[in-house]
DNA sequence: TCGGTGGTGACAACCGTTTGCCAAGTGTTG
DNA sequence: CAACACTTGGCAAACGGTTGTCACCACCGA
């Protein structure tokens, strides 16, 4: 029978009112039920649900600082690359209470720290997934406010990384015992701290078998650029190539089925981050896989540990996750 | 050199203190600028400028009642379907000044009712893709904080569905002109509203046929019921099936694959949404093109245009967006 | 010269919680 | 039995804005 519709909304004080004692007290009782004795604490919440109470978050958070929310920060929801990332800090943020704030920087740096120094009062806190930022302001605004980056390392701010460097070098191996010597990269955006990871990671496995290192790009992000990708790495004649990622990749097979370039019969590709499509793609896509769900799991994790305890004691501020080579059918023995 | 760090944050009361008039007239000025002289108004605003002032979310909640949020509502991130909508959603509500807050009720309506009754505090409103609730517990809500569905049509509610029952009939005469007789649907989720909504479109188009109306279900969203999906079709022995969704479809098409049923050769398969990855896979799915992320961005609108202006003026409540077929190669003449 | 008018800005009362501080009450100990 | 240490709960001051109400001012016409 709560059907009393369009009433001002209750408050601790009609609580306090119906059982007798301060504000304060019902207060504590609620969020600090310790504070307060068992009887008094069992009168309170029951009220509170007669009442069917409901606590109001702004006031809450006008008072006492902490706004029960943190951001994801990406640089375009887009990508599918997020999408495990989504999915992980939702599932840890509820787990851990607290509310999840998607934010979108449209891939510029500008927006990145305009939107977070202007939020960052309603936020507990915020995720960088693969942030865009210089280094010095990265860390200016981790001053400003709790800060976990995903996929940038940078010193003085936590951060998970996954180690697809570690996994590019798989690749290579795989490639090279193909019989593979001719092994081109398709470079990613410029800015992007895991497309230059990567490329070093490339060379430096190529050198270790005396195979030149030889890029293609950069191409901007997204599946468009899978296109124009194909058709450079076909004119360098290569027989085998890595792609900054499984948008590139899978973009790239579309248009080699197009031009009629076999894979892996003519070309073999490696992707990176083995993201929702690269298992039914045509043919499925060999890709480095990456744990991007628990990356993103991870980074709640360090944050929330943060956030939790007001002594910041120390702790893992980077924590490195394995990749492995996911072999399907996009790679095979030179032609 | 604004290195002044680790400082009390500036607040409009040091703007007053600053510029010598009353904190009203700053908050007047920053918010309803028309509100007060052009001059005192850049005093003022020059003043904020270099104080660098950051308003206070919460506290303007607090006393305004309006905290410049809205959520999405999913019933499960993961589900690719969704990722049109959080884009569309995300880039519409940024463009209005809202920020945008994620909620995965994880497919369970009490989650849906009582996420929401908590947040409603918090939220400005809030966009329900492809709500779980009953219609009545739906109408209770929408009194508590106003609402926009998707793909979920509940008198009282505004919403935006997405005509895929048309759609379907697209996709039946497509069917029956390749000479198919025997058609079945792949029946999704139970409670979910446009499962329904296709399976009684189909039954019509199949009847304007004359033909039979079977199915096959219902199994549980997610990609893994392409399997058990699958194997029900090839029981049937059905030369041609329409999914609920494209996840389904996706998944029917690698259990197929891999129980060498080729796909349009021996079975023709129809998806729903044109999800990412469902131009790329093996063979590219014919499917329902759902404009999912206009979708998304028509929800932002009606809820935005509701929000904005006080007086509740009539307007559409709604909007029926179109969809099509897309041929592409997973259908073909009967065998 | 005086009353009227429109516009500007100040006062102060909220908005709903949290929390530091303190007083009263309880039980324990010497 | 008194002194003491803990609990327990209340008071009231924040937190940072918004907004209804009203005083004041200058300018206008009569």
């Amino acid at each position: 029978m709560e059907g009393d519709a369009r009433k001002r909304p209750v408050t601790i004080a009609d609580i306090a009112a119906a059982t007798g004692v301060a504000v304060s007290t019902v207060s504590r009782a609620l969020s600090r039920p310790s504070r307060v004795s068992a009887a008094t604490r069992e009168r309170i919440q029951a009220a509170a649900r007669d009442l069917d109470y409901v606590p109001h978050p702004p006031a809450r958070a006008l008072a006492s600082g902490r706004t029960g929310t943190v951001a994801l920060v990406v640089s375009d929801v887009t990508n599918p690359f997020y999408f495990g990332m989504i999915r992980g800090t939702q599932q840890q943020l509820k787990a851990a209470g607290y509310a999840h704030l998607l934010i979108d920087t449209e891939d510029s740096a500008d927006h990145e720290i305009a939107m977070l120094h202007t939020m960052r009062r309603s936020l507990d806190g915020a995720i960088l997934g693969a942030s865009r930022l210089p280094a010095r302001a990265l860390v200016a605004l981790a001053a400003e406010i709790p800060l976990v980056t995903v996929n940038r390392n940078v010193r003085g701010v936590p951060s998970v990384v996954i180690d697809t460097p570690a996994g590019i070098a798989q690749a290579v191996e795989h490639l090279v015992s193909l019989g593979h010597r001719s092994i081109v990269y398709v470079s990613g955006p410029t800015q992007s701290w895991s497309n230059q990871a990567r490329w070093q990671a490339m060379k430096a496995a190529l050198d270790r078998h005396h195979l030149p290192a030889a890029r293609v790009g950069p191409f901007p992000s997204g599946r468009g650029s899978g296109v124009a990708a194909a058709d450079a790495v076909v004119n360098t004649g290569a027989t085998a190539c890595v792609a900054f990622n499984d948008l590139f990749a899978l973009g790239m097979l579309v248009r080699l089925r197009e031009r009629g370039v076999a894979v892996p019969a003519d070309l073999s590709v490696v992707g990176c981050d083995d993201i929702f499509g690269a298992d039914f793609s045509n043919p499925p896509l060999t890709t480095l896989t990456a744990p991007i769900e628990q990356a993103g799991r991870m980074a709640v994790s360090l944050l929330v540990s943060r956030l939790d305890h007001r002594a910041p004691q120390p702790q893992r501020r980077a924590v490195v996750l394995p990749t492995y080579l996911t072999v399907r059918e996009s790679t095979g023995p030179r032609p």
